[in-house]
RNA sequence: GCGUCGGUGGUAGAGUGGUCAAUUACACGACACUGUAAAUGUCGCGGCUUCGGCCUACGAAGGUUCGAAUCCUUCCCGGCGCA
């Protein structure tokens, strides 16, 4: 039935590795997914990925339709063919988009909600488009989909569940994720039950929606998405719905607190079936993707290492550095000494502080492959270390190296 | 030499009697960034401060005025024109 052909060979606690077929080559899970929003890593060229490590790509739904429109990307022959990315490639729903053109359009929340950040007072769905200029947003939920307005030209578009399937059939990704509703780590409890009602009915919708189409069910393959934010018995009660769904494969989105996302995945992961690829949706910095390892996830994708490298910070075995602070200017050093990245070992922190100083788009590359190759090469790390019973150590290592604690 | 225009914070460049320690941009300093509205965003950027202010500043020195970066005088410096 599934177009994937998912095999688990190496286990430590709940942490597994193994390996994950798909039309367009194996994935060594576990497995950092670099994220090509508009069918392209930014600054990353196809070749430099492979060399970097990378086994697959993750694209967005939402943008792609906007621009170019998915007909282009079908007509060009698919995702991995437009881009020339010849590696298994995903695409996520626009879920995402529910939150980030959302409740999180124009404010400072992001997907992690930092320490006590409480929750807001009330936090319902708004279900008219005439007053969403009022709540400041360009994406407005309804029970049937989500209304965007488009972040280009302020025209009006629509997404169902059936509409994101259909468009995730054109970009033809060998994994994509159902439509759901991403919500804000700032909502209330009443509200990520709502929402998280919400995902599973729409999570019915695509999975319908797919199954209905043969030849796309026979080649490529859905993921179902768990919500219930940073709440554990909404996370049990979603995974138990999700997993009960016959999806090919298991995705955990949404938001967390910094803290509760360990308890979160605690308590949904038990009710997944163990012979389901797991996707940590948008996670994440080095440390929680080795707290997803741990907890028994097999594929991470996140923007951080592209866009803190763009940004001017890197990734080192001491914990991140901003390369563009004025202390880097004289450092004749490598990036990382104790991180070896193909095609950035000889470049210096001074050097690099300089091209992103100067505005030079060298610079945002040379961060940006060094991040990904950063990421990557920790997660191969994992993998290789649950290969040989020896994860637990490695964590502990790279946390205390990183963050100074364990 | 005469005439004329101009000299503002690191730079460019606003302001042209009080609301000016002085718009804005860049530079500079720091912070943020977790399914990418993101080569982005936020804050700071004369000194001191008991955070209410105080002091020093708009080429220099005088002056007018209750009050001057803004008006007047002289000087210094620069551009342009005429000798």
């Amino acid at each position: 039935m599934s177009s994937l052909r998912f095999s688990i060979t190496s286990r430590e606690g709940m942490a597994r590795a193994g390996t994950l077929g798909t039309p367009h080559g194996e994935i060594q899970t576990p497995a950092f997914v670099p994220v090509g929003t508009k069918a392209g890593v930014k600054g990353i060229l196809p070749s430099i990925l492979e060399s970097l490590g990378a086994q697959v790509v993750l694209a967005n739904t939402y943008h792609l339709y906007l621009q170019p429109g998915e007909q282009i990307v079908k007509d060009a022959g698919g995702l991995g063919t437009f881009m020339d990315w010849k590696g298994p490639t995903m695409t996520d729903s626009g879920g995402f988009q529910v939150f980030s053109l959302g409740a999180a359009f124009g404010r400072t929340i992001t997907k992690i909600a930092k320490g006590e950040e409480l929750p807001r007072d009330q936090g319902m769905a708004v279900y008219d488009q005439e007053v969403q200029s009022q709540h400041g947003q360009l994406a407005v939920i309804d029970d049937q989909g989500v209304t965007f307005t488009s972040h280009h030209d302020g025209s009006l578009h629509r997404f169902t569940p059936e509409r994101s399937i259909e468009i995730q059939h054109a970009l033809g990704a060998d994994m994509f994720f159902a439509f759901d509703e991403c919500t804000a780590p700032t909502e209330p409890y009443e509200y990520q039950k709502e929402a998280m009602e919400r995902t599973h009915r729409w999570a019915l919708r695509s999975i319908k929606a797919h199954r209905q189409n043969i030849e796309a069910s026979r080649t490529q393959a859905i993921f179902g998405i768990v919500q219930g934010g940073r709440h554990t018995d909404l996370r049990k009660e979603s995974a138990k719905e999700i997993a009960s769904l016959g999806f090919d494969g298991i995705g955990i989105g949404g938001s967390f607190s910094k803290e509760d996302m360990r308890g979160a995945l605690q308590a949904a992961i038990p009710e997944l079936p163990d012979e389901l690829p797991r996707h940590f949706l948008g996670i994440g910095e080095p440390g929680d993707v080795l707290t997803g390892i741990a907890e028994g996830m097999d594929l991470f994708d996140c923007v951080a290492a592209t866009r803190l490298g763009r940004h001017g910070t890197i990734y080192t075995k001491r914990g991140p550095i901003t390369l563009t602070n004025e202390k880097h200017r004289t450092e004749f050093m490598p990036l990382d000494p104790e991180t070896l990245v193909p095609g950035t070992e000889g470049f210096t922190r001074a050097y690099v502080s300089h091209q992103l100083r100067s505005h030079e788009l060298l610079g945002q590359i040379i961060a940006s492959m060094h991040n990904l190759g950063f990421i990557i090469q920790l997660v191969d790390g994992a993998r290789e270390a649950i290969h040989e019973g020896r994860f637990a150590t490695y964590r502990e290592d790279f946390i205390r190296n990183y963050y100074g604690t364990v």
